[in-house]
DNA sequence: GGCAATTATTTCAAGCTTAAAGTTTCATAA
DNA sequence: TTATGAAACTTTAAGCTTGAAATAATTGCC
């Protein structure tokens, strides 16, 4: 996925830029997963995880986790075990539908979260301090844009 | 990951530009990969090796490919082992230097990737569809500058 | 030549990821 | 009520991913 266009010709500039879209996605990712490991011992899936639940003082489902983090529900079930072992999120039967169960970051949790966020927060403006703000804005709006396609799609 | 960011403020149109690429490239990932195993069995990692041999008929090392693609060594080592498995490359220990060995695409390797990639490429052309040719180029442009920074970083 | 440092690769443990299959709970309608 | 089906979640198997440790081969220095 991060290889070029196998030969020229035409339709080959959409998957230039995927490849180009990757290649930047893919380094980025990496420059922050080896930061988050170094400076707070912790990895990327929790730190989405903990985000989402950032916004959020009553907690989300297991399943709203899933979709709003694009993962499956598999894969949220071990994250948030860990989170859960590692005290930072607790997960609450609810007395409605007892199939859910609520997902709340704890006080510890909250509290650790917005230390890695604010961290997090100034890593990507140092990784992407080549774009300017009004670039950044314009480039944001074009993704968006590309994106309303398949937004909620299945 | 993917969540926006926790609070307004100055600074925040980094951020919300990478989540915005972040949650673009997971998408059109999640789809390629999904199409790339019902209609050709197979993985996106497999594919980018492929994709990478592809371009080179004399071969690459496990080191070139782990640079090339942006993962670890060991990782290579266990897709280019199953890629062997399936008779799609082969590894030759090469005379002069006996650490190294050269992975090439087997006949059958290239013959099958050639007709994954015409697929692949059309799958890529409908999926950023909503993005103009030009607009395109515009965006492969921005995201090349800006990764300019960090390439050959480390 | 011989030995230390370097380079290329593999192995390993831990964790992430998916799709598919399994479990429990809920909703509903006969 | 009580089947039937749907929904929420977990489990499982297979594969991907990393960083670190282990192996093997080469290079450079004395």
């Amino acid at each position: 996925m991060v290889a070029g266009p196998t030969s020229a010709g035409p339709g080959k500039d959409r998957l230039r830029l995927w490849i180009r879209l990757l290649r930047a996605s893919r380094t980025i990712e990496a420059e922050l997963r080896e930061r988050l490991k170094k400076e707070f011992d912790t990895t990327l899936p929790r730190f989405d995880v903990m985000a989402a639940l950032y916004r959020v003082p009553e907690g989300m489902l297991m399943s709203d986790l899933s979709r709003f983090l694009l993962v499956s529900n598999g894969n949220v079930t071990g994250i948030v075990d860990r989170l859960v072992s590692e005290g930072l999120v607790t997960r609450a039967r609810r007395n409605g539908d007892r199939r859910t169960s609520m997902v709340r970051l704890t006080e510890e949790g909250t509290k650790s979260f917005a230390a890695i966020a604010a961290a997090h927060e100034s890593w990507v403006g140092e990784l992407l301090g080549n774009v300017s703000e009004d670039e950044a804005r314009r480039l944001a709006g074009m993704l968006k844009s590309f994106r309303s396609n398949w937004e909620g799609r299945e």
